[in-house]
DNA sequence: ACTTATTTTCAGTAAATTTTGAAAATTCAA
DNA sequence: TTGAATTTTCAAAATTTACTGAAAATAAGT
């Protein structure tokens, strides 16, 4: 298999694997074709590798800068701006994992919480079963949350660090 | 709050939360409706509840069972089949882990693992790029499967098992 | 075998999401 | 400033995905 034929299933598939992530495919796509770019590239190399318009680079762009995956490359006597993603994937992982706790899982737990304050006769078995479902999901979201914790800050620490970085 | 509010908030926001996680709206609705339900329920009390089409309940109750996440109930004297869904939510998880993995995980890890092998010249910045990305991918993909392997596992050994509960 | 209850299918429709492209805004050099 | 290069915005169009509802298939009782 040829390098060109290669990129093009590599890009393909990331961008399908990332629609049943609640990702886009272009956004997953962008992202792949930045992993692989050894050196920063513009909008418009994007639109022509990719065949899609300037607007639609634009914004997927945009995203990923702002979940922390890309970052803008000032390239000095070049008038364009330039992008280049993170392609160390421990990083990535968890740069993706901070956000989605952030963006996702915090306000789950948060609305959980007040929903397990409900009133009602506990002896109701619908009551019970709802307190009892909500505190389960509940509690079982707090432990993942310190779990993650402890990932996105194993890098701080030491001991933590090389534990997890086995499984780099 | 009453119950039949903190009810319709539970399946809304569940449902919501379903989204940015590849899982579609009414599926991860219905989900939510059972998981709170204390008896099996038929299919058209899901109708009512969510008020959907009966076509719509039928497909998504059915990809609730092929996850693994729902089972068919049959009451003694009742001609309608019953619907239920596994509270523990931590088999919830373990389940949905697991189908991921075969669905999504391991198909990808097989597509990296061929197209590390790609011809061309190791010295070429692209070249080498390409590879870095797909191997570093492939690794930490290894090695995340290795990590689902273990906890999917746990429940079958008692050490793990333990271990794991702990996150319970 | 026939009738009725129930489930399943799927073509057509509706809704949601993504993409385009051209206009507006911004940046920068002279 | 002016104007050319570049980026950003966003309404409209295209595409994808989800839902409906009625017909077909299946299952169960008499």
């Amino acid at each position: 298999m040829k390098l060109s034929e290669a990129k093009a299933q590599f890009i393909s598939s990331w961008g399908a694997f990332g629609t049943h992530w609640g990702i886009n495919r272009t956004m997953a796509q962008i992202h792949a074709l930045l992993l692989i770019s050894p050196d920063p590239i513009t909008q418009d190399d994007i639109m022509d590798q990719l065949n899609i318009s300037r607007g639609n680079v634009n914004m997927n762009t945009r995203d990923l800068v702002d979940w922390g995956l890309v970052d803008r490359v000032l390239i000095p006597g070049e008038r364009k701006e330039f992008f280049s993603a993170e392609k160390d994937i421990w990083k990535v992982a968890t740069q993706i994992i901070k956000e989605r706790k952030k963006r996702e899982l915090d306000p789950m737990l948060k609305l959980l919480g007040q929903l397990e304050k409900i009133e009602g006769d506990k002896k109701d078995k619908n009551v019970k079963q709802f307190v009892d479902t909500v505190s389960g999901i509940r509690k079982f979201g707090g432990q993942t949350d310190k779990m993650l914790e402890v990932m996105i800050k194993a890098d701080e620490s030491w001991f933590l660090g090389s534990l997890l970085r086995f499984f780099k």
